[in-house]
DNA sequence: CGGAAAGTTCGATTTCTGTCGTAGAATCGA
DNA sequence: TCGATTCTACGACAGAAATCGAACTTTCCG
């Protein structure tokens, strides 16, 4: 098991940021963490295996829109809204804005 | 040639909006529609084959970021700037001040 | 009318993503 | 120490997206 790195807020690239954002999984992590709590890889996406799962975790830590911390045998997440507001000012809120005003699957149910 | 047609400003959709977005060669043209103009297909990507040009083009249009007039011979395109400021106020911006702080191809060369 | 220009569409190819099973590491508690 | 829990890593596969040449449509102009 790697260590849990980030990049760090220097490094922050808003084309890397826009591509984590653009997909319905981790967009429902987004939103889940969105009210400032820590939360485990296992307890947002109950439907999706736990592989699949820890994918898209990773890239939303890769790119930097979430910061992971271990504790024992659990990672703890958050979103990291201090660097992604100093970055891109705006720019995670108006995505979580408009993700209220959706369903909870952006709108993609029959 | 089928006729230019896009969303209209109710079905724009985060999702959508954030795929198209999430691409480094419609970054350029976004980037090259921010000052307000109206540009051809041909005055953006002159190193892109035209028929991949016109594929992102499409995708731009398809999602509600670009809206296209048709005259004459030539299609002129422009951010939907009242839209999306109205849909997602500050997504715009943060994007284009983003990409103003990075060099042309967003921070990829060696 | 004929040819160039601007874009699109189509189809083939390649390349990138997402999905998921399996296996493994680390931690915890009994 | 054994087994359960939590999560990651790997590898295979499928589907989606990007790329691009070739053919086509429409328009403009000589």
């Amino acid at each position: 098991m790697r260590a849990l790195t980030h990049p760090d807020r220097s490094q922050l690239h808003i084309e890397t940021v826009l591509e984590a954002l653009a997909n319905p999984v981790r967009l429902r992590i987004v939103r889940r963490l969105a009210a400032g709590e820590e939360l485990t890889c296992g307890t947002v996406l109950p439907d999706v295996p736990a592989s699949s799962a820890s994918h898209h975790w990773r890239v939303l830590r890769d790119s930097g829109v979430l910061r992971a911390r271990r504790e024992g045998r659990i990672i703890l997440h958050t979103l990291r809204r201090d660097d992604l507001d100093a970055r891109f000012p705006g720019l995670l809120d108006v995505v979580l804005t408009a993700l209220d005003a959706e369903p909870d699957d952006g709108g993609r149910q029959p």
